[in-house]
RNA sequence: CGGGGCGUAGCUCAGCCCGGUUAGAGCGCGGCGUUUGGGACGCCGAGGCCGGAGGUUCGAAUCCUCUCGCCCCGACCA
């Protein structure tokens, strides 16, 4: 086991906050619920935000940035928005020394003073749709806080879009948590289940919100992305209205969608183990690092030229690689070092190595000599560690979505369901309770309804609490 | 907001019960030397208003009162 880690088995949330230590990706800040995000962590931030803005970008919107103060008057403006969030508000009473005529809020989410500007952007049919993301931070005033997954402050990007007709809202709500699915599975490794919320669980002011849920390694369940299809909610509140090809005045449907860095969480609690970080290549800061390994000062100049040139080959092919040749750490510390940062691959190169050409591989997602290969050519390094880094990315994602598999399990009745959260899994089965019913089981079980997931068995069932017939299924989880 | 825990060196903590030398350890940090294929070792060294304010006492890190802060667990939430 790794210093300074507790086993995940020991006690979760503690190994999780070990890690986030170790591994220099955050620290607490001095003001309680906050953190500061450290350069690795905030690395693996920037790979997350290229990751959707690359993909935002593909599918036609524009980046832009609006003012974290929001006049306190708009919040009151759409009656669920305002039920939903007053009670997380941080308010500005004071400017320059004088108390404010109207207070301000610092934006819990942008909805409202976006769609303020969209009321004048919108004019005619003509200006649809309307496709901004932004980049921003977000405060809400939460009681119980967790480094990433929960901060007073966060980073995130939301969404904000104008559309004609519901149908184009619709669309486009849907597109986006596909795109969020995409970007999970294929960037993070992160394996999702995508569904539609409940009633109860959906944004303040939603008609609907879409949802992509993630199995942490202590099974429990994060929410890793959302899309709400607005409706014409915001836009009666805001008056967004334009003119449709019949010249008639028409309010714009709406969504907005988000990812946070809670996702930095995510990847935490899906791939870490007790050595510590286990980063997905496409998102780790530092995808390979070499350890040139050395007894004399004669050994030394042939190791660390032949370490430099797989760098350099490494750096051409594009690969986010680093060479560790400092002298006052032991190889054996930085093994231990790198596997706590999660970088995927490990490069060693010693003199027998060396007078072989050749090198060794390491992979960090396979524990100890069953993760190591040997008699690497150095000139095929480009080759060996790109085909490696693929290898990693797939099996990440296959390790995860393995152990999800394996948590979620079918209930018919309630009791059923019960026990299967009391073990600590996912319970899936058919649905049609009331929201009361939905209250119920959070009450007595501590379990949510995650969401009705998009692949449904395609029959109806029987409901597990109200016997009734039930058209969908749905997962119920304990949450983040 | 309830319940629990903790504030002593950069970090993790001991010392506190039962007040009394110059407040300690491990890790980390700096220097020198030996080392380096899975967390090396020796020697030397720097580093503290013991969270803050009152009080008790000849004397407080230690006892009392108040306060501030942080962490964990629960109720609300990306």
């Amino acid at each position: 086991m790794a210093e300074g880690v507790t086993p995940r088995s020991e006690d979760y949330s503690r190994w999780y906050q070990d890690i986030i230590r170790e591994a220099e990706l955050a620290d607490y800040g001095p003001v309680r619920g906050t953190m500061v995000i450290r350069p690795y962590g905030y690395a693996i931030w920037e790979n997350i935000q290229k990751a959707l803005d690359r993909r935002f970008k593909a599918t036609g919107h524009r980046n832009a940035y609006f003012p974290m103060f929001i006049p306190y008057s708009f919040i009151e403006k759409e009656k669920a928005h305002v039920e939903g969030f007053s009670p997380e508000l941080a308010l500005v009473t004071i400017g320059g020394g004088k108390e404010l005529e109207e207070p301000l809020v610092v934006r819990p989410t942008s909805e409202t003073i976006i769609n303020y500007m969209f009321a004048k952007w919108v004019q005619s049919y003509r200006d649809l749709p309307l496709l901004i993301n932004q980049w921003a931070n977000v405060v809400r005033w939460e009681m119980r806080t967790r480094p990433f997954l929960r901060t007073l402050e966060f980073l995130w990007q939301e969404g904000h879009t104008a559309h004609a007709t519901y149908e184009d809202a619709e669309e486009e709500a849907l597109r986006m948590i596909e795109l969020y699915r995409d970007f999970a599975e294929n960037e993070g490794a992160v394996p999702v289940v995508v569904g539609r919320k409940s009633r109860i669980e959906r944004f303040a002011g939603a008609l609907h919100t879409y949802t992509m849920e993630a199995m942490m390694g202590d099974k429990k369940a994060l929410q890793a992305g959302t899309s709400h299809n607005l409706g014409q909610n915001f836009a009666k509140a805001f008056g967004i209205q334009f003119l449709d090809e019949n010249n008639e005045l028409q309010y714009a449907w709406q969504t907005s969608w988000g990812v946070s860095t809670r996702f930095v969480g995510a990847v935490i609690m899906v791939h870490g183990d007790d050595q510590g970080l286990r980063l997905p290549p496409r998102l780790a800061p530092i995808q390979v690092v070499i350890v040139p390994i050395w007894r004399k000062d004669a050994e030394r100049e042939a190791v660390e030229q032949a370490a430099h040139r797989i760098c350099e080959q490494l750096e051409n092919a594009g690969i986010r690689v680093h060479l560790d040749d400092r002298a006052e750490h032991t190889p054996g510390w930085k093994f231990n070092f790198w596997e706590m940062k999660g970088v995927p691959v490990r490069i060693e190169i010693g003199p027998r190595d060396v007078a072989k050409g050749a090198f060794v591989l390491a992979r960090r997602d396979m524990p100890g000599k069953e993760g190591k290969t040997f008699d690497h050519p150095i000139e095929e390094a480009a080759a060996r560690v790109g085909a490696l880094l693929n290898e990693i990315q797939r099996n990440l994602l296959e390790q995860a979505r393995t152990f999800r598999d394996a948590n979620i399990h079918d209930v018919r009745t309630y009791d059923e369901l019960r026990e299967v959260i009391a073990a600590g899994g996912w319970a899936l089965g058919y649905w049609a309770g009331s929201d009361d019913d939905e209250r119920r089981v959070k009450e007595e079980t501590g379990a949510t309804l995650r969401c009705f997931p998009f692949e449904q068995p395609g029959e109806p069932g029987t409901c597990l609490m109200t016997g009734r017939e039930a058209n969908e299924v749905a997962i119920f989880a304990k949450a983040y």
